[in-house]
DNA sequence: CAAATTAATCGTAATATTGCAATATAATAA
DNA sequence: TTATTATATTGCAATATTACGATTAATTTG
């Protein structure tokens, strides 16, 4: 055991929970966060941003590039990163979805 | 190793890491939608409506209500869920606040 | 009271994630 | 070419998560 058992589910909430994954660690918030502010491409000075070794900091932003949430491009020696515009707002409609889905009328509806 | 190194984020970054982690998961997100799709109080009919054990359900409601996004009232020998309307309230700003970080004046700022 | 029903918890196995040192890779500089 | 620099990958240890059978706890029914 320990598999999830994504044939179980439709490939909406599949993708949904992956794509929460990006947000399921706070060093990958704190990279998107940067990402976000700087609103540019960002060379990877995100290893002396944050406490983690260089190993770690480049899993994470491979995690967020398999996401599709982030892209970089080589820069000679280094790595330019930043948000993938396009993807960033399918991510956001998917939870969007989900949150516009609660409709409370009255406050009394819930146990 | 193995554990997330939280003190080397900010509150608000680990917060919205744990939020994130509600949604991480097909089965969490199926009985969210089931909850949020209903907009009432449902007693567990989960396990029939999911094809996981009564256990794995059971386990998956314990992470949604450490989040505190649903809560559950005892109604005689069954349980009553439904989200919990402050709560979702809470955890959709704070997605709310990660999105509208981004700006994208024109498509040309990203690598 | 005993049986039935419902859900939580415990214990455990399997898999996933996190973190890092060491190494590999690739581009540039000397 | 040989360093140097920046990042990715590998291998591994530690911890977390997922799943479920078995058990427990609490309530209702007969």
């Amino acid at each position: 055991m320990g598999v999830t058992k994504s044939d179980l589910f439709t490939e909406e909430q599949n993708d949904l929970a992956n794509v929460a994954k990006a947000f399921a660690h706070p060093a990958r918030i704190a990279i998107i966060q940067y990402l976000l502010k700087s609103n540019a491409c960002i060379n990877g000075h995100l290893v002396s941003e944050l406490g983690l070794a260089q190993a770690t900091i480049s899993q994470h932003l491979r995690a967020l590039k398999d996401i599709g949430i982030i892209q970089g491009t080589i820069e000679g020696v280094s790595v330019s990163y930043c948000i993938n515009p396009t993807r960033w707002e399918e991510v956001k409609n998917l939870f969007s979805e989900i949150f516009e889905l609660y409709k409370n009328p009255n406050q009394q509806n819930c146990c």
